[in-house]
DNA sequence: TTCAATTGCTGATGCAGTAAACAGTTTAGG
DNA sequence: CCTAAACTGTTTACTGCATCAGCAATTGAA
């Protein structure tokens, strides 16, 4: 029970996991395949950038090679894995912390800077990877690699530093989840209606009452190095705590 | 251009809004009605936990009460606001922080477990508040009252109590994600494979080799007690900070 | 040259969400 | 009391989706 995501996760994993690390011997027979798994995740990158993940159909995507929505399906299983696809290619390029210097955290920002921009210049990637089961492709796992590499002279353990990981990607995707809210004109109608409701009820949350009338939440400070000093002071907190222990 | 998600959210916004705050004038005419969106909502609740959120369709929802799948839409806009109450359904009755004594600390970390619990109860949940956008019912803003009320006592500006409570939110749902990912077997296949994909491009990943090899991700310590403490320490040192500066 | 492998196409299937028109039910207002 | 309006649930139908099955054309290996 609790089959969470798509049931149809039966198809072969093997290939799948060949598709995203492009392991995949290529025939010898046959009429020159037209195109590439790549050529196609460009193209459903395109489209989701233009129209929305909505927009992403086979069929769509199809069109944008003149070409039949089936032949896709010579070279990917199903629109599952054009997904996985779509967000390796928009991952591409391990991300560059050399500016950042040699200071963890300078390096840790500079990784959550750069991930949030790709994530707001994609904003169909959040649904993507939320649809999609966790399933790392080569380029995700450079960017866990970078970050993780960024984090070794924090001296803290592989599975600490795992979840500080965590934390950053966290901060990165609710940061992305709100600039996307944000400038969605259409959802102003939806804040202005709820902030109503919100006075009407205004006893049901007190808390949350006094903090609108205290400025609301407007940011006063670039949230990603609000969020990710925060996190990162904690972690220098717990340094210095296990140092003090193990001296 | 980037419509993120759904495009037909068109729907009139202040019915959805007025369905979600149950207020809604019921009519003195006609039949009775058989249903109301609660128990629409809790129908669909049971199906996601127990088929997962794909198994929701109007038509087999409407089937629960033996009733055809138009039926519904004399109760529910459409599907898009019936996932909403869904939500709204699970998270009925503000988080009880009592328990957690006056500590600003401890209180939040009792509100991370008690979300935890509801993120791990309903598997469909993480899926759900992705798909749709950040449409906020009374019970969400409930639990986001319990939360800014339990940060009250740190002093914080109203902006970084939110960024705090965001910050969170993140560790939760990727706590709540990876234990998705942690006990669906059918995911072994796929990591065993992986694992043998990245021994082979070991050159490509030094970090996350090495911090495999030096016991991996597996979690040592409470995993959300150590993501907490660490975002709890970053706020004191916050604290701490404005503190000495406002002395 | 022959044949097996491979590509791309057409057509069909099944399921999804939902719009429109309709038939039956209840109550407010004359 | 009676009629008209409001309301409920149904049937039918339309669109778009992913995907399966089978076919025709192409090409390298035998």
């Amino acid at each position: 029970m609790a089959r969470n995501q798509k049931a149809k996760e039966t198809r072969d994993a093997g290939a799948s996991i060949a598709l995203l690390w492009g392991e995949q011997d290529q025939p010898t027979r046959g009429p020159k395949p037209s195109l590439t798994p790549a050529r196609i995740a460009q193209a459903a990158v395109a489209l989701a950038d233009a129209e929305g993940l909505d927009a992403v159909s086979m069929n769509k995507v199809a069109a944008t090679f003149d070409v039949s929505a089936m032949a896709l399906y010579r070279y990917v299983p199903g629109k599952g894995e054009l997904v996985d696809l779509m967000i390796e290619s928009i991952l591409a390029g391990r991300p560059d912390l050399s500016v950042a210097g040699e200071d963890w955290r300078a390096q840790v920002t500079e990784w959550a800077r750069q991930c949030l921009r790709v994530y707001q210049g994609h904003s169909w990637l959040l649904a993507a990877t939320a649809m999609r089961r966790q399933a790392m492709g080569p380029q995700q796992l450079g960017w866990l690699d970078a970050a993780l590499a960024a984090l070794e002279p924090t001296g803290l353990t592989a599975a600490q530093r795992h979840h500080v990981f965590l934390l950053v990607v966290g901060l990165v995707r609710n940061l992305a989840q709100q600039s996307l809210d944000f400038d969605a004109e259409r959802d102003r109608e939806w804040n202005r209606l709820t902030g109503e409701l919100l006075e009407r009820h205004a006893d049901r949350f007190p808390a949350l009452t006094k903090a609108l009338a205290d400025g609301g939440f407007v940011p006063d400070t670039d949230p990603l190095a609000f969020g990710v000093d925060c996190i990162l002071d904690g972690v220098q907190a717990l340094i210095d705590r296990s140092g003090a222990t193990s001296s």
